[in-house]
Parts: C-alpha cells; structure tokens; sequence
DNA sequence: TTTGTATTTGCAACTAGTTTCAATAAAAAC
DNA sequence: GTTTTTATTGAAACTAGTTGCAAATACAAA
C-alpha cells in the first residue's frame, strides 16, 4: 500500500474512514499523470488485493467527487475519467469524427461562468469539462 | 398510426426506410412539447404495438441524433431526453441541489462557440446543452 | 488492549444503454 | 403483382454504473 497524499488527509479531516480501498483509489488518482478510468483504476487494485469489489471503487469516486477532490468527464468511449482536483487541469475539445483532444486552458470557460453568474445567479460546476464537436482537419 | 412529420420526410429523403417504428418514435417526439424520455417514448408505442423492442428505440434515436433532426440532453435523474431539432430550444442550467431546471437562450453560448471555433478552428456541438451547478436559492 | 458502534464493504440484483446475429420486411427491380 | 435485395428489427447477451442489505472493520472510547 502506498504513502497516502494530500487528498487522503483531507478526506481523514473530514471525518471520512481511511481504509485500504480508498487510500489505494486515492493512489491511483494521484499516481495518474493524465485521465485515468474506473477500468484502469481497479486493474492496479485488483492485481495487489483481489478481494476488492469494483462497486467499491465506484462509491469512492462518487465520494471523491462530491467532496471537490476529483473531477469526472466523459471524454467519450463509453466510460468517464477521473482527475485530482489538486492538479491543475484542462478542460478538451473532443473531435467525434477522429478522436483527437485538444486541451482547452481553465479560463475559456470563465467568462460563461461570469455571465450565468451574473444574469442568471448560478453557480456553474463546469469544473473538467469534454465539449464534442470536429476539428478543423475533419470538418472539410 | 399518426402521420409523419417534416422529420419523417427527411429520413425518407436521406435514403431511410420509413418504418412502422421509426414514424412512432419520430410522432411521439414531435409532439411532446418539452424533452421526452426513452422510457416516455417506448410506453407511447408499446401501448399500441407491444412487439416492438427498445433497442429499436434507442437505435433510431441514434440515428436521428447523428442525422442532426433531434437533440439529446442530461438533465440529470440517470435518463437523457430527446428534443426536436425543427423546434426553438434553449439550453439549460440544472440545480443539483433542489432540481430546479433553468432555461437559458440558444445565444447564452454563441460567444464561448465563436471563440472555439476563432482560437481553436474547433466547431462545438453543444446543440443542446445542460450545465450542471447551484441555483441562487441553494447556494447560501 | 479490548470492546462498541457507525461507517464501509462485498455481493448480488438491478438500471440505462449497446451490440451481435438470424429473421423480417421496406422499397427497388422485374 | 411477384421476386429480390439489403436495411432494419427482435431477441438475447452484454457493458458501465447504481443500490439494498448483511457482514466486516476503522476508529473512538474505555
Ligand atoms: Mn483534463
Ligand atoms: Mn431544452
Ligand atoms: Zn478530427
Ligand atoms: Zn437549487
């Protein structure tokens, strides 16, 4: 098992029961460099303790996510991916014609944000956000 | 059996065969006057013919979503809904907290569409949008 | 260190949606 | 009107994800 990170403490902070499945989904997540799926998530978990349920690591992420620790987004092919919260991140521009992901800076959405702030007062999650649509190599 | 639509004449015209299915499918969506559910639509047909199979449903709306004649949204409740595409739609912003759906014009994205498609030469679906967040109401 | 208890887990059953494949039927050809 | 062709369908098996419940365990209290 490995060292728990910052996500692991907060989650103790706040009251929430430290075991080994979340401390290994915690691992996983921070381990990750880029998205990383429930799918691949369990592979690590179930190859050291194969004990361990999938509906778990499902529950966790939901946990995860509902605290702000993690964001979730469907870049497409059928299953969502996971991210720490605490790493900077992108949002992606999904091309449904040849697959490519174009990175999209934080800030494109913010001046959406703004707006449904101010004329509409809602808080917009948005945090990790997959628009689909075709690039320009594909939309000939 | 209700007579096909403008939607029905598309599919025809496109080269589709007008099937006993397709139409009921394509009738209960044109005339649903908000977003109907696979469920809504699949009862609508099974009343009157209970041979027909779901996966036929979810397999027109399919093809009518690729074709670009209905849009489909989440709104949140684990199902998504289908809208016509003929029809003025307004985007959406859904309370995670109490619920509330709030509509929001078609031009609300038009700037954030604009911008992908000047900066990133990337053209957004985003044909019928609903964002997800907190209400005025609920956030105290 | 042991005990108590509320939280969390594994399991199994469930939901929405997708896919494969042989049977059917819409529309074209005759 | 009948035959032929090929798209479409129904059925069943499958996928990702969720949920209810009894058994297990993290953690606090003694
Ligand atoms: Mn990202
Ligand atoms: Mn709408
Ligand atoms: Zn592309
Ligand atoms: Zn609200």
């Amino acid at each position: 098992m490995k060292q728990p990170g910052g996500i692991a403490n907060k989650l103790s902070e706040l009251g929430y029961r430290l075991t080994p499945q979340r401390i290994m989904v915690l691992s996983a997540i921070e381990d990750s460099d880029n998205h990383i799926s429930v799918e691949e998530i369990y592979a690590q978990i179930v190859a050291k303790y194969p004990q361990v349920n999938i509906s778990t690591v499902y529950r966790t992420l939901e946990l995860l996510k509902r605290l702000g620790l993690v964001t979730e987004t469907d870049l497409g092919g059928g299953r969502v991916r996971y991210h720490s919260a605490e790493k900077g991140h992108h949002h992606h521009l999904v091309c449904q014609e040849c697959g490519a992901i174009i990175d999209l800076d934080e800030s494109v959405l913010s001046s959406l944000k703004d707006t449904l702030l101010r004329e509409y007062k809602f808080i917009a999650g948005l945090r990790h956000l997959a628009i689909f649509g075709r690039c320009v190599n594909c939309s000939r």
